[in-house]
DNA sequence: TCAAAACCTTTCGTATACATAATATTATCG
DNA sequence: CGATAATATTATGTATACGAAAGGTTTTGA
């Protein structure tokens, strides 16, 4: 084995690459990134929630997420609209369009978990998820 | 827990984000980033090797591949030079400060390595890199 | 041998990702 | 009350990442 073969950084990012592409393949004809999806989940979870407080639910940077939710905006799955009370936050809103595909989506990204995950035992999956958790922290 | 919680792509995504930070953070000095990293690590063991062999051994697109090997060569790392016998592959050698510079930077890779994994036993190491092998196959 | 296929690399367009700086708004404190 | 600090977002620049197209080079096969 080579070094790098060992390498977790590499082994992360190699583990990643393949899960991401996997469901990018899946969300490319509701016209969704990854990121796009994960960013729905948190709106849908909590509708008003505020551009930055999405980034810390997702750990994405604020400069990232700008971006993000402006093509999201301009492909109709949210709008934006300024909190009037304190000016300085803006709102992120579902369009009917991320509320009807909700389902659709939930069950790709499902899909996708299960094709990833799909040579792993039960107790493999709760380890796996167990030890990417701990070394977060 | 929440939906995106407990989805692989999302605790992958996460779980690279730390390591590969850590990683950006010890390269910074050196005026290095953990990709032109591992691309040293390849060239490193097998000197000339072509583009399109790096790619096929990292798993690097060879878009990607491109801009890096050029951002390499501007800062000194590695030169380029056309295969003679055949003039579709282009061959990557080692300049005298990447040869320098291997320790340094590989002592660096290990303790990246130790950082990022110093909160799990030596067992859950291992499972952990090989349930990260087993979901690329 | 020469046109087509195969191969290698680069270029272009789009999408994250993040550091830093800039801008705007609100809160705070002397 | 007004300067300043704190907060939120956006703009800019750099670095991956990858699909698709473009441009060379070499091999193949009729």
């Amino acid at each position: 084995m080579t070094q790098y073969e060992d390498c977790i950084i590499f082994l992360l990012a190699k583990a990643y690459q393949k899960a991401h592409a996997n469901f990018k393949g899946r969300l490319l004809t509701h016209g969704l990134t990854p990121v796009q999806h994960l960013i729905l989940e948190a709106v849908w979870e909590d509708e008003g929630i505020s551009a930055g407080d999405i980034g810390k639910k997702l750990v994405l940077d604020n400069a990232t997420l700008s971006g993000v939710l402006d093509r999201m905006a301009e492909r109709g799955w949210i709008f934006k609209a300024t909190d009037e009370s304190d000016k300085r936050f803006i709102r992120i809103y579902l369009t009917d369009k991320a509320k009807e595909m909700k389902p659709l989506l939930i069950e790709e990204r499902k899909r996708a978990n299960e094709e990833i995950l799909g040579g792993l035992t039960l107790e493999e999956k709760v380890v796996l998820k167990r030890l990417l958790r701990d070394i977060q922290h």
